[in-house]
DNA sequence: CCTTAAATAATAATTATTGTTATTTAATAA
DNA sequence: TTATTAAATAACAATAATTATTATTTAAGG
């Protein structure tokens, strides 16, 4: 994996230690964490850190194309440090997101095209259901 | 085109001149549009009509299934009487929210299943592009 | 009509997010 | 290395969407 400061610098970002923390933590984790997860995952070792720099960092990041951002239908957005445009499922019992292989949908572009006059930039595909684990539990 | 009055009342809900309205204005238009928007729309006819009404009731419209919710990366919802399962095409240029036809994306869903070991129950397809007018505009 | 449970209006409260501003700091040049 | 400066940060205020509360009104059934 690529070191963060060379990825921070790569995209014209200036560097910072705010910066590097919240990258780090978020090309780390599958989980899919919203702004708040991650101010709270990040201030026992960076004590000074506010949840406006969270939000204004994810927002260059998100700008320069280092991160996407994800609306599931809950209050907040989720983010993801995976920026190749893939699928996601949500499951509606805990929650969770997880991804799904990108390349499974990529004639589905096509078909979209066909469909609108749309010039198409980009889409979220997302998929509702009980994960197994929650599956087995009400059942 | 069937009753408003019939089709609260099919689904068990109390009928009320909000409740018509709110049905009425969201069934006959293809603008998909927030909880805001429909207030201000009914606002002039009726005028005790309060926010909070329009809130509720879209819940209450929800949970009966005779709407659905609508995210499209938007700060607020937006709202669709048409409740058989279709994607979307949202303008990023002027927020236009269209329809796609549904049966176009049928075998996606067995893709989706195939993926996963989640048992899905829903998904949200949306396609983020240019429509022609803005297309045409900025070029 | 009467009764009653449910819906509404008005408004307060909450929550996610954004704006403001004084202070700090990373990057660059001297 | 140090000085300069534009940009980033922290702290906090403000906003906007949505939800909660409560007194009042009303639809539905007897």
């Amino acid at each position: 994996m690529k070191d963060t400061t060379q990825i921070l610098r790569a995209k014209g970002l200036k560097v910072t230690p705010q910066r590097i923390a919240i990258y780090t933590m978020l090309s780390h984790t599958d989980e899919h964490p919203n702004a708040e997860t991650i101010y709270r995952s990040l201030e026992p070792t960076n004590p000074t850190l506010s949840l406006a720099t969270v939000y204004k960092t994810l927002d260059f990041f998100k700008a320069s194309g280092l991160i996407q951002e994800l609306n599931v239908g809950e209050a907040s957005s989720r983010y993801d440090a995976i920026v190749t445009r893939h699928p996601h499922a949500v499951c509606t019992c805990c929650g969770k997101v997880v991804d799904l292989p990108a390349d499974a949908f990529e004639e589905l572009r096509h078909r979209a095209c066909e469909l609108t006059d749309f010039s198409l930039e980009s889409e979220q595909l997302i998929f509702y259901g009980k994960c197994s684990k929650c599956k087995n539990q009400t059942q």
